[in-house]
DNA sequence: TTGCTCACG
DNA sequence: ACGTACGTGAGCAAG
């Protein structure tokens, strides 16, 4: 069928325009609405396939709507200059695209897409319309689909009158009811006062229609009733501007707007003006690139040679394996202990290696286990921390890895979000790799493919990777990353494997023992919320909770999320006064979080085969340098409520006779601030290793170390972990429940009295304006690209991580510094101890007897002296039977 | 798959 | 136009 694609470019464009960060061209141009509208125009022609296109524009400023009601999108802020700018280059990007684009004076781009949709929908054609303004669902029907922005315009939501439905519990002609009752402020729309969203659905689904309403008021009362019976005329005049008008005259036919795809000798000149040289790679205009896109998206690839090892070829193989330079694991599946694995690739220059996994299990690959089990032969490829896993849980070693690229593509940039080779070498415009969703299908259609495709594929990952190698050097030595890569990520990597190899051991039968425990309590929990809420329903579902507290009992309602009520934890402690339900429902979430996440969840994770559990951390995710942990998260483990706590107990040593040791830094990320903002204050206070909240209460409060109360503490805490986040007056106020003022008071005490601190939070900023990244001590790197954004946003939040990145991730260097001596320092002295677990400014390890004292020094030496800052460091240490013990 | 909630540093 | 403290992962409900 024919597929008509209706955009709404104001609205598309000015979205852009707030939601991507400013670009121009080397001209001077403002483009980054046009940037973000193009490539939403361009994902739209690869996922839709559209057979005909046509963009409508607002022109002018005055319209019909104006004549009925003169203050129509009053009060709207004047449209910045680097916006309007932006839409004659947009009409003219259009041109050059051959799509058709159409403005009618006296009519708003809705007039003209109602319009052309109906037609279109009369011709038998399916629509889809584009825009980010939700009064364009009244065109919804079952041929007329609307695709709402969300998130700026990165991702767009199909409405169909099924969605509709499900959303409001209308149909489409009523949305214009919905307006009509609660207006619109961007419009200028009055609506009836007091009406939100909320109510005007609740009398739209008793009455179905504007006109029903007022005419049936009588059926109402209160405040309501006299605002409705006050306001009828805007409630009419409201609906009337929502009203979209379908009858436009409109010189366009159907013809002028199929789509005939990109043509090259147009677009491309159009796009280099625009400087948009991604979208040119993407297209594949450009020149110098191996493989060759069409504007439709799809690739044709470069074809690659590949010898499939085997009994016959295995000898050509090993004459080659002194000379192979890149090696990949193919395994899958999320955790990589479990990972089934598919293949590995051997590559040179000359030739690619495909090894089976059957034949590398096989005895006649003794020669390929051993050259991966030796440390002699340094080893470069992808991700080779999973590679190891998944060889070790089928009893092959793995050993020497030198230059890891998953790795070093996170040093580069820990935010890229596709650091898979494929993105890899699109990111350096290598020769593609086709991406592993599309060769093996993903979620429930992944199928292991047949081995020709399978060696083809790996084949072109090993052609990529001995490409990367080198481009990755050169970046890391400009970056200054050659000492973080070499000394503490590679080795950190070796390491980290070991550690989950390890495991850690859990008490099962302790595990389900305390699982009944929390299991009785929450039994009890559940019949008295019933009882009081006078029904039973789904406790875990936040929208039947919401429907109890909120519609059934008439708590008042705190907050909202997108969806509905919200009732986190700090909204039931606001309403705990109103009803001893509200008690109850806390307890009922905390045990059945500890029974679910931590009980089940943990139980599940045991290894039959070793009894312990054994995460995976992940040296590539956190944006900051820190690890993560899954399989299950052990960074996450209840510490605050001694409910919770209590999980600690089943962490046990492996060994007879053992102890669970744990260190922690204190106080690790102010110190990092008292050494990189050089703040005086700060250094003297841990120089003498004061209780650094109460000498933060002291400076900020202007009193004696005698005078500071167990409240001016509690504050002086609360800033010192805003100053660490990249403070706001509004994140502080709603941590202490005080007022924006009074938070901001707060603050200005507090850079008072810490002068250095204020200095080091204005530089930091500053300089990331200039350099658009920031870095931690040892040179790691985060960019911020919406530092100088025009949206307030999106800059407070880059500004706010320019603050706190540097801190973080200096204490994460920190840690990841004494993991690497530590293990080192270990083998030295030939001890049988084991550090198990990471917990960001925690190191667990387990002990034998004998070497108890020993580990009990050793341990927090090492992690103090691990770099050496303007203040010293301090790990605490503390041991016992099982990790709960060890506090 | 997405949103909510909540566990940790 | 839009909603916030920084960084994560997991379980559950419901689309």
């Amino acid at each position: 069928m024919e597929k008509l694609i209706l955009i709404d470019g104001n609205s598309i464009i000015y979205r852009a325009f707030f939601a991507m960060p400013p670009l121009n061209n080397s001209s001077g141009l403002h483009t980054n609405a046009v940037y973000g509208f193009t490539n939403m125009l361009l994902r739209l022609i690869q996922d839709e396939k559209p057979s005909h296109i046509m963009v409508a524009f607002d022109a002018g400023k005055v319209t019909f709507r104006h004549e009925g009601y003169e203050d129509y999108k009053g009060g709207r802020e004047k449209t910045p200059s680097e916006l309007t700018e932006q839409f004659p280059l947009t009409r003219e990007l259009l041109d050059s695209f051959g799509i058709c684009w159409f403005e009618q004076p006296g009519y708003e781009a809705d007039d003209i897409i109602g319009t052309v949709s109906k037609q279109a929908e009369e011709a038998g054609k399916e629509v889809l319309v584009v825009t980010g303004d939700k009064d364009m669902l009244q065109v919804v029907s079952d041929k007329v689909k609307v695709a709402l922005t969300r998130k700026g315009i990165s991702e767009v939501e199909p409405y169909g009158p099924q969605e509709i439905k499900e959303r409001y519990g209308l149909i489409p002609e009523q949305i214009i009811d919905l307006k009509g009752l609660m207006g619109d402020a961007s419009d200028n729309i009055p609506g009836v006062p007091g009406i939100g969203e909320k109510t005007a659905l609740k009398l739209l689904h008793q009455f179905g229609s504007v006109e029903e309403v007022l005419a049936r008021t009588d059926e109402l009362k209160g405040k309501m009733k006299e605002n409705l019976v006050q306001h009828a005329e805007d409630a009419r005049l409201s609906k009337r501007l929502a009203t979209i008008h379908r009858e436009v005259p409109i010189d366009r036919s159907f013809d002028d707007m199929i789509f005939r795809g990109l043509k090259e000798e147009k677009a491309a000149p159009m796009l280099r003006k625009l400087e948009f040289k991604s979208l040119l790679e993407r297209l594949a205009f450009g020149e110098g690139t191996e493989a060759s896109e069409a504007a439709d998206g799809s690739v044709e690839l470069e074809e690659v040679d590949v010898t499939v090892v085997d009994d016959t070829t295995l000898t050509e193989l090993v004459k080659q394996l002194p000379k192979i330079e890149v090696m990949y694991v193919e395994s899958h599946g999320d955790n990589p202990h479990q990972a089934e694995v598919m293949g590995l690739i051997l590559s040179t220059e000359e030739q690619h290696f495909f090894v089976s996994n059957e034949f590398l299990l096989s005895e006649a690959a003794k020669p390929i286990r051993e050259w991966l089990a030796d440390p002699q032969h340094p080893k470069a490829g992808y991700d080779l921390h999973r590679a190891d896993l998944a060889l070790y849980w089928q009893e092959i070693s793995f050993a020497g890895a030198e230059h890891d690229i998953q790795l070093a593509a996170y040093l580069l940039d820990p935010t890229d979000n596709n650091q898979t080779i494929s993105g890899l070498a699109a990111k350096y415009k290598l020769p593609s790799v086709p991406s592993d969703d599309e060769v093996y299908g993903k979620g429930a259609k992944f199928k292991i493919p047949d081995q020709e495709t399978l060696s083809r594929h790996l084949a072109r990952k090993g052609l990529a990777m001995l490409r990367l190698i080198p481009l990755q050097k050169e970046e890391l030595k400009k970056n200054e990353m050659n000492r973080l890569f070499y000394e503490l990520e590679m080795p950190l990597s070796r390491i980290l494997a070991d550690m989950e190899k390890q495991g850690i051991a859990v008490n099962r039968e302790a595990l389900a023992e305390l699982g009944r425990e929390f299991e009785a309590q929450i039994e009890k929990l559940e019949t008295r919320i019933y009882e009081l809420a006078g029904l039973e329903f789904n406790l875990n579902s936040p929208k039947q909770l919401g429907e109890v507290l909120f519609d059934k009992l008439e708590l008042p309602v705190v907050k909202k999320t997108k969806t509905g009520y919200s009732t986190d934890a700090e909204v039931l402690d606001k309403l705990a006064p109103y009803h001893e339900i509200v008690q109850f429902i806390l307890e009922y979430r905390q045990l059945a979080k500890l029974k679910s996440t931590y009980v089940e969840g943990l139980l599940k994770e045991i290894r039959p085969d070793t009894g312990k559990v054994h995460t995976y951390y992940r040296q590539t995710i956190a944006a900051t340098g820190r690890l993560s942990s899954q399989f299950p998260n052990l960074q996450n483990i209840p510490i605050r409520l001694e409910e919770g706590r209590k999980i600690r107990q089943v962490f046990v040593p492996s060994e007879e006779g053992w102890h669970i040791l744990a260190a922690d830094y204190s106080q690790i990320e102010l110190r990092v601030l008292a050494h990189i903002s050089d703040d005086k204050g700060l250094q003297e206070a841990f120089l003498h290793d004061m209780d650094i909240h109460t000498k933060t209460a002291m400076d900020v409060f202007g009193v004696t170390q005698d005078q500071v109360d167990a409240n001016m503490r509690r504050s002086a805490k609360a800033v010192n972990f805003g100053i660490v986040y990249g403070i706001s007056d509004y994140g502080l106020s709603q941590n202490l429940h005080i007022t924006r003022k009074e938070a901001a008071h707060f603050i200005e005490q507090y850079f008072e009295a810490f002068q250095g601190v204020r200095r080091y939070m204005d530089e930091i900023v500053q300089e990331a304006k200039r350099d658009g990244y920031v870095t931690t001590l040892l040179e790691r790197r985060r960019y911020l690209p919406e530092i100088n954004a025009s949206n307030f946003n999106l800059r407070s939040f880059a500004e706010r991580t320019a603050m706190n990145t540097p801190i973080q991730g200096t204490a994460a260097d920190i840690i990841k510094l004494a993991m690497v001596m530590m293990d080192e320092v270990m083998r030295k002295h030939g001890l049988k101890s084991r550090m198990l677990l990471q917990v960001h400014d925690e190191l667990v390890f387990e002990v034998p007897p004998e070497e108890l004292e020993t580990m009990n020094k050793l341990v927090p030496e090492t992690m103090e002296k691990a770099l050496k800052l303007s203040v010293p460091l301090k790990a605490e240490v503390s041991s016992g039977i099982n990790w709960y013990e060890a506090k």
